[in-house]
DNA sequence: GGAATTAGATACATTCCTGTATCTAATTCC
DNA sequence: GGAATTAGATACAGGAATGTATCTAATTCC
């Protein structure tokens, strides 16, 4: 156990995450389309033998890896700053959509064969079965403690600023800096609940 | 002239079209990454070298069919129905996404390699180099004529109609419907230029 | 009608990927 | 140290796609 270095093998859960990690680097590259054993074999240096002795086909080692990856994080709404939560729950989306995991299941999910393998189960999963997402969780926060009208928390309104997020990252592939967010959370979201300028 | 029904063979215009269709038809079933001369052909009923003729590749071809497709439909304000306007528009956009140089456009720009070949010629031609889309060539229009303040039309509000109704396709890839279009006009887009409830 | 053009059909060699089989080498466990 | 397990390496056959070459048939044009 002392002479780690003198190991030419990787084995077990060392190989295993190895295996994932190269997965999930190899589907941003080429998307699940041109997704292979070869190509994720390549890139994990190991043998397709090694990857067909656990899983029959390239989409199955993709989404055992995204199973296994760690659920995306919570925001965590504070006492009462609305406006700094909400550009903090869009950071959040930001940071785990530029995640691998993040650009895994963007991959998938704008797919035409990929969206349907794309189980109710492994949502669940990667999203933790959470009943929100990023703002919406803070927004319902805000609005149970009578910040704003409930009412006007409508699922249009939770999805403004992660609709605003997503579209700026496939229109420009660049990540919002925190000035984009405070704009999107100023302009977009706080006049929809009635706390415009 | 007169006896089309005896000709076996399709030629010239007519062949080049249905090449164009079939490509179109197959990048939204089979997506970027899996396009190929084999799938083309077979869909256009057409052996590989009258592809190859033309055409060094499926990516060219499928570039070459989205040149020729007509630019997309500009929206048509009118003389004092903001709210109406921007759900016609919505509408639009929601037609033109769904039609085969819609989603084709969309399988390029979601592909990892599909975006970069893009080029900014071909993105002008589809919109035809005007200077705004859906949402934002009708609030331009009204902000124009003072139906609101013009510094609230913000590229972020500009965006916030075709954010969430992209966001609504990827998510479900069902069509919004009018009442939905409807909730955005009124729930996130009037708010946002401050003509809410 | 005949020449020119073009679409369609077929064949071929090559490459990549798939899936399997087999073997050797490295690692772990007793 | 030896047995068991597992990772890595190699080989193989078959299929799909690529790109090219060649030929035949259909269509157009003069």
């Amino acid at each position: 156990m002392s002479d780690q270095g003198a190991r030419t093998r990787r084995r077990g859960e060392e190989l295993i995450r190895a295996i994932h990690d190269a997965v999930l680097e190899e589907v941003v590259e080429v998307g699940v389309g041109r997704l292979t054993m070869d190509g994720i074999g390549r890139r994990a240096a190991t043998p397709r033998t090694t990857l067909y002795r656990r899983w029959p086909g390239p989409i199955e080692v993709l989404l055992d890896a995204l199973y296994h990856q760690h659920p995306v994080e919570e925001p965590a709404p504070g006492a009462d700053d609305l406006r700094g939560d909400l550009i903090r729950a869009l950071r959040l989306m930001v940071e785990w959509a530029l995640s691998p995991a993040g650009r895994a299941v963007a991959a998938i999910l704008t797919d035409p064969k990929g969206a349907a393998l794309m189980s109710e189960a492994l949502f669940e999963r990667v999203f933790a079965n959470r009943g929100g997402t990023f703002t919406r969780t803070v927004l319902r926060h805000y609005a149970d403690r009578g910040r704003f009208p409930a009412e006007l928390l409508t699922p249009v309104v939770a999805d403004i600023g992660e609709a605003l997020v997503t579209k700026r990252l496939i229109d420009t592939g660049a990540p919002p800096t925190d000035e984009d967010l405070a704009a999107i959370v100023d302009q977009a979201i706080l006049p929809a609940i009635g706390l415009g300028p």
